[in-house]
DNA sequence: TGAATAGTGTCTGTGAGACAATATTAT
DNA sequence: ATAATATTGTCTCACAGACACTATTCA
């Protein structure tokens, strides 16, 4: 017993891929009228890949589960105190991290657009061109390479995982307020696929997971919106 | 940097569910008509869980992935010295084993029926009774709780992602031979799922995802399958 | 009234599920 | 012919996809 207790074993970290949905309202400071997955990321000023942006995560002390860390870890670098997390897949390349032989534990969380924005974190949005990621926030535009470490793969990863996720779950609503319209709905599932839906199939299609509301949105011009919200029976 | 170097820090280890198909043909030594799907396990010699049933797996070392981790465990512990793997979830309880904190990546591993015989191994048929799995070999009967460890919650996770994946990917085959009858595929497909399917609408289901070979099984007193194999197309 | 967005109806094809029937082999 | 297993046919229902249509609000 005491013979594995002072090998030279590998670190164990955490890595968060945080996903929220922007809208861009017309009126809001953009006038992006596409509805975009983004994602939290933070700016490292340590080596190594100072000045690289990563995803929030650390290193697991002895006495904390993968689960209590990355909450730590990201209410540290992102400024999240709370969102839906699960394990996603854990990476483990030989050379991912420099400065030792790491393992991450990496997780998918979610967070509704409101609370998103109350926080102190620069969210990117994500652009799927070809089969590369890019990654934009106002003026600042990233291409995967200036992410750090392995990150641009887990973030590939936590898309891939979330896009097959959303068509057998209902990790969806994470995403959205407790009352939505079906409209914003469809811009979540849309946004998350990069693929657009034909409304009325749509509808069909996800109507059964939610309950209406008596509440309509307010809206100009137009007819508004009513609200719902999640279906809690299974 | 070198801060993080000497922390005291978790150690790491892989374990993996290794899943066959056992037919039991009603001449053979048993006379259990019904395909059982079951698990490779290993009976530990030394402490802790000295004689409990485990799944094969180790440590990890500095210089290896865990994919080369598990595939030497595998092959020490269980004698298998190839198999399909997938990484399957990251099980991480502060007291998972009495020894020192550890954090165990697992694998889920599928062998076809013909080579899991050849092997020095000892599956053991998995019942699913109620909610908990029994482990059958021969005159030995397991419970959950004659396995170290927490085993049986990483086979219970297995089962649980095999149930899953089959109906949407092609893993199955790595549980057929290379030519196999239909029959033989829906037997293995009720073996995972525990759920009986009716012959016509399960051939339809899964008639695209192979193609029929000139070869023809022998049998006695009845009608010979065809044998199919898989199809490669996309 | 018209712009703008919300929301519905209909047709078609595919595929799952229930159930019944036919086919082919060895004895 | 019969037993035993292999293999197919038919009907129904649910649902996905394409596309056209109607509804409601405010300016």
């Amino acid at each position: 017993m005491d013979s594995i207790l002072n090998y030279d074993h590998p670190f164990v970290c955490s890595d968060a891929v945080i996903f929220s949905i922007h809208s861009y309202e017309p009126d809001s400071y953009r006038k992006l009228p596409v509805p975009k997955l983004c994602v939290a990321l933070y700016k490292r000023e340590e080596t190594p890949y100072k000045d690289f942006w990563c995803l929030p995560g650390g290193f697991l002390n002895i006495d904390e589960t993968p689960e209590e860390n990355i909450k730590r870890n990201i209410l540290k670098k992102v400024s999240i105190y709370d969102c839906y997390l699960e394990q996603l897949y854990t990476f483990s390349q030989i050379d991912r991290d420099p400065r030792a032989r790491t393992i991450s534990i990496s997780y998918l969380g979610l967070i509704p657009e409101e609370q998103s924005h109350k926080l102190d974190c620069n969210w990117f949005d994500i652009d799927f061109k070809d089969n590369n990621l890019q990654f934009v926030n106002n003026d600042l535009f990233l291409t995967e390479k200036n992410l750090g470490f392995d990150h641009a793969d887990i973030i590939r990863y936590a898309v891939e995982r979330l896009r097959t996720k959303i068509t057998y779950s209902d990790v969806i609503f994470h995403l959205l307020p407790e009352r939505f319209t079906l409209t914003q709905y469809q811009n979540a599932y849309e946004a998350i696929t990069d693929e657009k839906q034909q409304t009325a199939n749509f509808r069909r299609k996800i109507i059964g997971s939610v309950e209406i509301t008596n509440d309509i949105a307010t809206s100009k011009g137009h007819r508004p919106a009513k609200f719902y919200k999640k279906r809690n029976v299974k």
